[in-house]
DNA sequence: TCACAACTGCGACCAATCCGCTGCTGCGAT
DNA sequence: ATCGCAGCAGCGGATTGGTCGCAGTTGTGA
């Protein structure tokens, strides 16, 4: 397949390149391997397993869960991907191509914000000075309440499930 | 029992104050429940459900999980107990009047260090400023590596279940 | 000390994730 | 082309953290 056109939603050469770092790493392009790419490449933001197995939302062959989350571990040593935990619930996958310095996450909505290289380096400072810590943000986002949730829980003192 | 010697590890008046609480709110003070209080008051800091239902380290009589979990979200309903989750695995029990402003939890040796209310406030401005998204950090706490885990993640890049 | 709703403790159940095994397949070597 | 075989897929089952339903027990006000 020959590329014609050089751009379209999902940049070609990002597909190309991972499967370039899998055979730079003796590792084999196996179909469950390519479907699992493109699955990261056609979500929008990060994703969870289920979402990636399902064939996001059926516009792509399904997948096997278990083989699933080996690949997804393989492409993440290999620097391709990363997954977050954001709040209860599944983890999320995203290429790390894609992913932001960090990201805040809504415990009630599930949603997602990117977090500004330069916002995280200032809290890693403060956190840093405190406690010697040293926070990443990648793997575990900041969790809080998105603007919209905030209202909603605010009107009515609802209890979801925590 | 009389109250001879005023002071102890662990307050009296905390455990008198919890029971008054449940009392006001026409909950049982139950077996289970004493015992769910004196685990959490015997504790060391935020201990998981396992931690305290073994009794912490078998110095309290054993607990029923399920029974546990339930006092625990009762405990938690009337503001005496607060949990959190800190990277993976189990989440954690605190008694909410031994609990800091918010917390930094090592995703590597699951430790903890309290984080200050000054801290807290500085980091909620700028996560505020930039996204809308309002941070707890109580719930879910800031997740980094300590000192002593940086240093070891160093020197050898090993990997950790992550 | 009685009566009964609140509570306990057991076992089944659920979701997310991982593991072991067997059979298939990508890919370098013929 | 095609062969051989380590690497991999896909299945089922195990594990962990947490919840639910239900039958039996127990605080507590009367």
């Amino acid at each position: 397949m020959t590329v014609a056109h050089a751009s379209r939603t999902v940049p070609a050469s990002g597909m190309a390149a991972a499967i370039a770092a899998l055979r730079a790493n003796g590792l084999r392009i196996s179909t469950a391997r390519r479907v699992a790419l493109e699955a990261l490449f056609a979500a929008d933001g990060p994703a969870t397993v289920e979402e990636l197995a399902a064939g996001i939302e059926g516009r792509l062959p399904e997948s096997d869960v278990a083989s699933l989350y080996r690949n997804l571990e393989t492409l993440e040593q290999l620097g391709l991907v990363r997954h977050l935990h954001a709040g209860h619930g599944a983890g999320r996958y995203v290429l790390s191509g894609q992913a932001p310095a960090g990201f805040v996450a809504c415990e009630r909505c599930g949603g997602f914000e990117p977090l500004s290289a330069e916002a995280v380096a200032a809290i890693r400072v403060l956190v840093a000075a405190e406690t010697g810590y040293e926070p990443g943000f990648t793997h575990f986002p900041i969790v809080g309440r998105c603007v919209a949730c905030r209202e909603l829980s605010e009107e009515a003192q609802g209890h979801v499930h925590e």
